[in-house]
DNA sequence: TCAGGCTACGCAACCGGTTGCGTAGCGGGT
DNA sequence: ACCCGCTACGCAACCGGTTGCGTAGCCTGA
């Protein structure tokens, strides 16, 4: 490694004290017009820059932020990131992501890697396998401050951003209804995501309001795998009647369905009409997209999400066990064609 | 902040000195085991965690590698992304990511936030926008190792890992032909990317190889947005006779081309034949992908820079004007059906 | 009995920058 | 001439862990 000038270098040059040079360069008007600027002049010549590493020890803090989501290639989390990086740039942080890939044990690895060097503070969407959450609650009692965003577990005493996926799921159940749809089954996700309590309660809402009966029938929980989501659906359209729409828990599970019901002959949108959740850039590229998505707005949760958290590492507060925000970002409609 | 416990408060607790406990925790053996047992129990007991902060400051180390690229949310890039996350997590990093959004001032704003925070290496995809790479020599310069991957500018002396694109256009060209095209177009990108003349040699050189003709008017540049591709493939299809085949840039192109395609009533993949790169996993999911795509393997890319790269820092030795390696991975054809 | 060696540990500098406290030197007021 | 106060800067501790060098204390052998 070249050396790289350091504070004491420009001190030697200019016949000054280490901590004349330090205060010149942070413009301390203790120090005389003159030295400061030869001192400032010297520094921009040598091209010196602060060591990080020094002001991250002296100062107790890393400049680090850590990202934990399950899966950057899902649209949802990449444009959640845009967001925290939008912010984190600004406020000069660095962000350190990790992908759980919704694994449990690499959830907890990472959120040990990222403890152990010291990062300032933690935005977290859970793995869909977890559970159970001791080891986030163990981030929150060293001191880090940890912000959940989307994938919010429950009984997690911390600030969160989510979306609000309950109006969502009404909004949405109440399109397929003005459409004319008679029999809305829900392809609801996992138990263990918190939303899917949120989709069902909006579906159920909708329902109740334009006089259509619930029926569990068509009420399927899919644990998001293709194949899963491909027996739930077969064993929809078994069903006599059939339904004719469909309130997905997301675009990728819509997609998945949507293959069941054309390989049996049936028209998509047509025969029965789907809805669903994320508003895909790739729907646009499909003959047949779900007819209605929920729109979460990722980028601005994932920019919440940040500037929570930097609030939160900025004042020096963890969240203690009852003081904590929770922020709904509201979802929105998106109608295609 | 709760103070955490350090290297003096187990020294205070034992009734020993700071540089018994260090080395006592590190197994040195000029320390008693006696001593050194009971040292670790005590750190063990009140969960001493070195501070990260530290041992950076005193080795000069950061433990962080940054990530440079231009769009998270294109599913190459965050493939290759999981490539460098399993190499970096193994190996103790921290993966600092930012993305360039192709813009040639974020590139520069980035790096040199980068450097600012003492990372030990950088990886670079570099942004479409980036025609001078004087940023990244900088870099180089301050000695910090930089490994160039998919998008590599000319000219910058360094480690780099790519794909072999001209051997996947010249298989794709290859395999239209055999199907029986015998107009095949070139929807090519800009030609600030590297990897366009890559993709114009192996598809003139499988032209040449089935006695098709050249024909420069069936080859256009695009920028990669929608809407240039929708003009320049509108001109292809004016041509008279038209082509009857597409080789694209990406499967992104391929498929706004496709729009067009179809809107003049065209029958995708049968009038018109369309083969491209990447192998997006939203093929799946379209009634008409491209026939053939050629598969590039990003996360063994991003493994094997983020090897690189590591292998750089650990040997201390940043490449030098003329020895650097240039690593190519292998491209495949994958045919859809 | 004492030199020499070995065991087991302590002292203090160091990494780079920050900061509380101290002080030399000078000017002005009386 | 003397004291006060102000300007402009230096000294040294500090952050936490590492490491070269030093040394007390004990054992061994001649």
């Amino acid at each position: 490694m070249k050396e790289l000038v350091t504070i004491k270098e420009i001190a030697r040059q200019l016949q000054v004290s280490v901590s004349t040079v330090s205060r010149a360069l942070r413009n301390n008007p203790r120090i005389g017009l003159k030295t400061r600027e030869s001192v400032q002049a010297l520094a921009g010549q040598l091209k010196y820059s602060p060591n990080a590493a020094a002001l991250n020890f002296r100062s107790g803090k890393s400049g680090i932020i850590g990202v934990v989501l399950p899966e950057i290639r899902e649209n949802f989390f990449s444009e959640a990131l845009n967001g925290i990086e939008a912010i984190a740039l600004n406020e000069k942080y660095l962000v350190a992501l990790y992908q759980s890939r919704d694994s449990f044990e690499r959830e907890k690895q990472i959120l040990s890697a990222l403890t152990a060097n010291r990062v300032e503070g933690i935005l977290l969407s859970a793995a869909k396998e977890s559970q159970s959450f001791q080891h986030v609650r163990d981030v929150i009692a060293q001191q880090i401050p940890v912000v959940l965003f989307d994938r919010i577990p429950p009984g997690v005493k911390t600030h969160q951003v989510g979306c609000d996926v309950k109006n969502g799921a009404y909004q949405a159940t109440k399109w397929l209804a003005a459409q004319g749809s008679r029999r809305i089954a829900l392809l609801n996700g996992p138990p263990t995501l918190v939303a899917c309590d949120d989709r069902y309660e909006g579906y159920i809402t909708a329902l109740v309001e334009n006089d259509l009966p619930v029926d569990s029938i068509l009420i399927k929980r899919v644990d998001l795998t293709p194949e899963d989501t491909a027996k739930k659906m077969a064993q929809l359209l078994a069903l006599d009647p059939r339904p004719d729409a469909v309130l997905a828990f997301n675009d990728y599970v819509a997609l998945d369905a949507m293959r069941i019901c054309r390989n049996q002959g049936m028209m998509v949108n047509k025969d029965i009409s789907f809805a669903s959740f994320a508003n895909l850039p790739m729907n646009m590229y499909l003959e047949q997209p779900p007819l209605v998505s929920v729109e979460q707005h990722p980028f601005e949760i994932g920019q919440k999400a940040a500037e929570m958290l930097i609030r939160s590492i900025q004042s020096g507060t963890v969240p203690g066990s009852d003081e904590y925000e929770r922020v709904i970002i509201d979802s929105h409609l998106k109608v295609w064609q």
